[in-house]
DNA sequence: CCCGAATGAGACACGCTCGTCTCACCCGGG
DNA sequence: CCCGGGTGAGACGAGCGTGTCTCATTCGGG
């Protein structure tokens, strides 16, 4: 069954998110199947991180186009980009250790598009005259992914309250981001 | 000597920065030593961990030291911590994700220190009007060192060109963080 | 009811890393 | 000169995670 190929992946998600170095074992378990039933379904840890790095991309992607940075106002489409994409901080900063390791030099070219598209909103906010100029699209992207797993990393670590951790990285970024009214 | 020991920590932070998954046999080779001498001074892959941590946490903290976050414009005060820091940046990402993993919940006293140094800082500037208090000082501490590392690993990928981090980092945080002239 | 597919439990060997130990070597001081 | 400390090289066993295999059991459909 795909279907449980798919349960089975967002529970190793949940637990390779809260303990990155989980044996195969602990995974399975985490999943409440077998080790060897583990196996059965992928071939060894390289194929799950494979298929766990595609899940993680399908999310953030769903999770963009949700927003739909394109539409409107780019301040607003900015805070819909970020609500929609912090509840998969965990996991992306996960994937982003991960693929530290693995990397020889390909990135999943899905990642590009996903990039593109929140660079895409800078821009368009910099041509409106919204953004700043002095600071690359680029760089605010980045910024943006910086930002949400800070916030969702300040909150496990009890620094922030979970419901201003939101609010305040969107804020940080939104008037970081933004062109001061009077130059 | 410990003159040697604190040679072949920074060589060690360096090659561990590079490729945190080093075995203890290429960090002793990174620092130009045999595994068997790495043993005799590091009891451990542990204590040579803690060492690291302990090189970090005196690196940081005599970097703050030298930004004198207590002196002047928060403004200007903000931006020579940060100008400090950055060079640290990719050895304290290491020690984040390290630590992450070690941490049973007992904190080295000492990153409270430089944090709470560096959330003064935030607090001072709020209590001037400079910067905006809807954002907690313990976020913006937070978002400092998130926006510091990011910097470091944006130059890694080659998003952004080395020169432009720093200083985009900075204008970033610091725009983020003030208040608007005009309410 | 029966049969086949899927599962769980466990055994097993392999590879890797670590920590320790031994031994030969070099090098500087007495 | 001799001698002791420090070093490099390598061997060795232990531990752990992994991948594969087997076997008994269970479950669902014919």
């Amino acid at each position: 069954m795909s279907l449980d190929r798919e349960r089975v992946l967002s529970d190793v998600a949940e637990q390779l998110t809260r303990k990155p170095s989980s044996s195969m074992d602990e995974i399975a378990r985490s999943a409440g199947i077998s080790r060897a039933t583990l196996h059965r379904q992928f071939a060894g840890r390289d194929s799950l991180v494979r298929a766990l790095e595609e899940l993680g991309l399908r999310r953030l992607t769903s999770a963009v186009e949700e927003a739909r940075p394109e539409e409107g106002d780019p301040v607003e489409a900015l805070r819909r980009v970020i609500a929609e994409a912090e509840p998969l901080a965990g996991f992306l900063a996960f994937l982003i250790t991960e693929n530290q390791l693995f990397e020889p030099g390909e990135v999943n070219a899905g990642w590009k598009r996903v990039d593109a598209r929140v660079d895409a909103l800078f821009r368009r906010g910099q041509e409106c005259g919204v953004f700043r100029l002095d600071l690359t699209s680029a760089w605010l992207t980045e910024a943006t992914y910086a930002l949400i797993t800070a916030s969702a990393w300040a909150v496990q670590a009890g620094r922030v309250a979970a419901r201003d951790s939101g609010p305040m990285a969107t804020e940080l970024l939104i008037n970081g981001a933004c062109r001061r009214s009077r130059p």
